[in-house]
DNA sequence: AATGAATGAGTGTTCATTCAT
DNA sequence: AATGAATGAACACTCATTCAT
């Protein structure tokens, strides 16, 4: 595929479709990302192919950011609930420091706007820290889906940046105290 | 003198919409939904003042039979986890059984559709199972509000649905391991 | 033609006609103007044809009181300053005194929803102070249309009524000032 | 870069939206006036943000044109009488020769659609022929208002027009006879 | 006779996308 | 490559009129 011409008019273009969609949700219309990245509506199609695509990128672009933020937060060598603090920490605190791509995020993953090989992208690359199998596979998940554990997982960990971000001044408790949660429903 | 105004029809426009989100999300047009129901798309705003009062009406409407479903599941007299235990199976099992209010209502849940006179009608509506004061207070949830332990426990239940639905003949296996992960999480 | 049962509900569809009417101009919804006089959407449609019908007979109505009293503000044995003066007057205290029928009429004039059996019908209405012959005719209107002469006139005294109406304390001065203006155009 | 907005559709609108209101009144649709223009529908509000802007515009698009013509019309070296009857046969010329956009401003006139702003740039646009301060303070219109004496000599104007109009081959009678009843109105 | 529920064509406006410049 | 003018199918909502009750 042919790269487009500049990159950094490709970024202005995530961030601004990540703003809108935190201001106006996935009905902001594709003039106001436009405006809002400094390049003309047209502009837009030239580097990404349509909204949909965009919207696409947007997920996957902040979802990179923040696996690579959590792969970079532990090391194997830790015994296990360490590492599991570690990445559960090194979540919680990429949602509190880039809360527009977070919560853009957030809203399209509830939409269908989503196609499946953006999903299968993310599975991708839903970082391994060792996690999965071993906590996973406790009396309770043990036999169902690794993403059964990894889904409810995820939505402890949204509640936790949701009301992190409300009560800044909490937000080492609610790190914490979710994370308890958390480590219950995981632990052997 | 003249017709009354049908509740049959209320009823099927609300039917209608909740069927139209799920398939097209909370943009489906009203259009649509006038057609599923049956009626002439004015008729709609002859029920419903707005497309938005009518997507809160879907909410509340189908939140007022999940809570007198819950409402009815158990005895006042039956020890904290027997009554948890009920409360969760009718939650879920609501939720399987009315997979199209079910995921309307998730939709909406997620948009800022809902007024605050709905949240404040839904705060109300809660039924109470003597569980919120005595369960989610334990070392985890104590001090902070309730409604974190309440996300927590809606989003762990959320899940639970999402799979039970999705795997039919291990329902039960959902049910049950959905609820050792909760009460994992609220016990003492 | 079938009289309809209650001549006080075609009176209050009139009166509330005019009003709506006035607040919100020929546009008026036909369900605001039967909520306004106390009936029943579909009985507007009893009483008059349609909406257009309606409008018209609303015109026609206050024409008709308007040129009742005029007719009697004057007796024929007056000098014709006297009458045109005294003409005058009653036209621009029915206005004042009925700022409601007077603002429908005028609006309604300015529209093309009175028909040409109402316009007929209007100048079949037009008093006959024995002005017309004789003021009329002198070296400016004479040889043209009456109808020329009737136009400035009550554009004239249309003006005189909206300041007379806009600045009450002031109502005897308008009035006077807009007689001489017309005073000086008609006299011979 | 790209194709810059097209004077001639913006004409094309604003006498397209004269004609449409001429046919059908202020309430002729964006839709009919597009198509007269020979542009899309959506096209009428990359030009005119709304319809109530599009109509204001076409008010003061004629209105321009209209004291155009009439500053055109005199000299102030003329003596007041020669002044005020150039002045006269310039609008009544205009609006014999522009009778859509003539008829188009008269409609506006008399809706509420017309802003503030609108009221406030057609005052400031209108020609200064040194008639308004000699002629309307005579013993008639002294300390009253401008806008009293304005309105009933647009109000005589427009009568003229209107006859004039309407029967072409007396127009110069029209014209001659109407500025003769408005000189007796000012005159000292 | 009176009601008001029901209708559906019509309204102003939006917006993803295309394409002439 | 970049622009932004142009498009027209939607969309939420209105309303004069009809007609079952």
């Amino acid at each position: 595929m042919s790269r487009p011409k500049s990159e950094e008019k490709r970024l202005s273009l995530l961030q601004a479709a990540a703003e809108a969609i935190c201001e106006r949700g996935v009905g902001a219309p594709t003039s106001l990302i436009a405006k809002r990245a400094g390049v003309a509506e047209g502009t837009l199609f030239r580097y990404f192919p349509s909204k949909e695509a965009l919207l696409n990128e947007v997920y996957l672009f902040n979802y990179r950011l923040l696996t690579t933020a959590t792969r970079a937060s532990f090391d194997r060598a830790d015994p296990l609930q360490q590492r599991a603090h570690a990445v559960w920490n090194s979540y919680i605190d990429w949602g509190l420091a880039n809360p527009v791509g977070y919560r853009a995020m957030s809203q399209l993953a509830v939409t269908d706007i989503l196609t499946a090989e953006t999903r299968a992208e993310e599975a991708r690359l839903f970082p391994d820290a060792g996690l999965r199998e071993s906590v996973a596979t406790n009396e309770i998940f043990t036999g169902l889906p690794q993403l059964f554990a990894d889904t409810i997982l995820v939505a402890v960990a949204s509640a936790t940046v949701k009301f992190a971000a409300e009560y800044p001044e909490r937000t080492d408790e609610y790190k914490l105290r979710g994370f308890r949660a958390f480590w219950r429903m995981v632990e052997q």
